[in-house]
DNA sequence: CCAAAAGTGTTCTGACTACACCCATGA
DNA sequence: TCATGGGTGTAGTCAGAACACTTTTGG
C-alpha cells in the first residue's frame, strides 16, 4: 500500500467556540489514556476531501451542526510538536480509529512529526452537546480561562485559534451561531466582552453596533423586570 | 520503508516580493517540461525540520540571504488543485528532485492530492539574483502584474500572499529587506504604492510614518538635482 | 415616586483627507 | 529669478471614548 485512505502526515485540528451568558468555552475530548489528558477535535483528512470539508465533517461529528462558520487560523509544524510522553500516550490508541495511517514511526522506531491545520468554529454553547468519538473517553465543553492539560501544541493552537477569533468579530457576526434568532442589545455586548475579555461602555457599543448596519431593530422585548424593556434585534437577512 | 526522508503529501511555495523603483516582482521558476508553465519556488519539508526552518532553507536556496522575514498566509489544500494535465506535467520531474518521495499515484493509478503551506518574503530585487534548482529551466522575477501561466493554484497562492503582505506593512516595514540602508521619504511612498497599488498623497503619507516612530531622520540628500534636497532616513535600531 | 436598566446626546480626542502654502536647489 | 520637487500648516471629517443626561418599567 503506497498511500493509506487518509493522509499520512496531516491532522486538522478544531477550536470550537461555544459562548453564552459570559462564558467562552471550547470542545476537548478527553482521551482514553492512562494519564488525564485532553485534546482538540481533529482527524486525519481523506485522500479525495477539500481540507475544508474535512473540517466541516469534524464539526458536524462534533456539534451536529452542518453548516458551520469556520476558518483556517495558521498551520502548526514544529518538528518537535510531539513531546516524546504525548507519542508514547496517543500512539497506543489513534491505529484504532485510523487503522489505515501507519503509525508515525520510521524504521529505526524514532516518532515522525505529523503537521496539523488549525480551523476554528463559533456557537452557541447551550445548543450544542459535544459528541464524542472512539477515541475519547468523553467530550465537553471546558471554560477558556481553565484549559486543563492539553497534548501535543493543542494549547498553543486553541489561543491562536482565540486571537484569530479576536480579529473581525463584527464580520464573524454574520455568519455566527454564537446568538440566537433574536437578542438585545445587552447579550451582543456580553458576547464581545466575552470573546475580548474586557469591559464595553454600554452607549458606545450601541452606536458601533447599528453603525454597521447589520443588525435590524424590532420590537421591544418585556420580561416582567423593574426596568425598561429593550429593543430586540436580530441580524439583517444578508444581501 | 514506511517513511521517506520528507513528508510525503505536504509541501511549502514560497512567494518572495521583490520590490524596486515602482515594480512589485516575484520569483517564479520556469519548469523544464514541454509546456510554457510556472511555479512558485517550494518543496518537500524534511521530516525533522520545523515548517519555518523549511521555508527559511528555501528561501535561502533561491535568494541566498539567511534571515529573511517571512509569514504563513495560508494553507492550500482543495481536492482538485492539482489538474490532471499539470499532474501529468509534473509527475514526471518531480522525482529527480525527490526519489525518496513516492509519486503521488495510489494503486488505482489515480493522483492523490498534495497539500501546499504558503509563505511569503520580502526583499529588494536589485540585490537578489534568483537561484534555479534542477527542476528549473530557468528561475526569474516576474511582474506581479504580468504573470505568466502557472502551474497547479499557484496564481491564487501569490495573490493570497499579496493580499496578506497588504495587511499590517507598517509592521513588516521593521524587519524589511525592501529598502536600501537609507533612504528617502519618496522610496518609502513609492513602495507602499507599488504594493497597494494606489498613490498616496505625499504630505499625509510623511505624518503617517513619522508617527509611527520607526524612521529616524538623517542628514539631506544632495543629488545635484535642481530642487530642494531631500532628507534621508534610516529604520530604527530595534529595542 | 423610586430604583434599575435602557437608551440618547454632547463633547473631546486622534487619525486621516484635502487643500494651500513655503522652502531649497540648480539652471 | 524661475521651475521643480521637498516639506509644512491648517481646516474638515469621521470613528471612538468619556461624560452626563433622559426614558421606561414594575414595585
Amino acid at each position: 500500500m503506497k498511500f493509506s485512505k487518509h493522509i499520512a502526515q496531516l491532522t486538522l485540528d478544531c477550536v470550537i467556540f461555544g459562548f453564552h451568558h459570559k462564558k467562552l468555552k471550547l470542545i476537548l475530548s478527553k482521551l482514553k489514556l492512562a494519564k488525564e489528558i485532553y485534546a482538540l477535535p481533529g482527524g486525519f483528512i481523506l485522500q479525495e476531501e477539500d481540507i475544508e470539508d474535512a473540517a466541516k465533517r469534524i464539526l458536524f461529528e462534533r456539534t451536529g451542526i452542518q453548516d458551520l462558520y469556520l476558518e483556517e487560523f495558521g498551520t502548526f509544524g514544529r518538528a518537535n510538536r510531539i513531546s516524546d510522553e504525548d507519542f508514547q500516550l496517543f500512539s497506543g490508541i489513534a491505529g484504532d480509529l485510523y487503522p489505515d495511517v501507519e503509525p508515525p514511526i520510521n524504521e529505526n522506531n524514532q516518532k515522525m512529526r505529523i503537521v496539523s491545520i488549525g480551523y476554528y468554529a463559533l456557537v452557541d454553547f447551550e445548543k450544542v452537546i459535544p459528541q464524542k468519538i472512539d477515541l475519547d473517553e468523553s467530550c465537553d465543553w471546558y471554560d477558556i480561562k481553565e484549559l486543563p492539560n492539553m497534548i501535543f501544541d493543542h494549547q498553543e493552537m486553541a489561543h491562536k485559534g482565540l486571537q484569530v477569533l479576536r480579529e473581525n468579530l463584527d464580520k464573524k457576526l454574520l455568519f455566527n451561531n454564537l446568538l440566537p434568532e433574536t437578542f438585545t442589545m445587552k447579550n451582543v455586548q456580553e458576547l464581545y466582552e466575552t470573546v475580548y475579555d474586557k469591559p464595553f461602555p454600554a452607549n458606545n457599543f450601541q452606536k458601533k453596533m447599528l453603525d454597521l448596519q447589520i443588525l435590524e431593530r424590532l420590537d421591544k422585548k418585556y420580561t416582567g423586570a423593574k426596568s425598561k424593556a429593550p429593543y430586540l434585534y436580530r441580524l439583517k437577512p444578508r444581501t
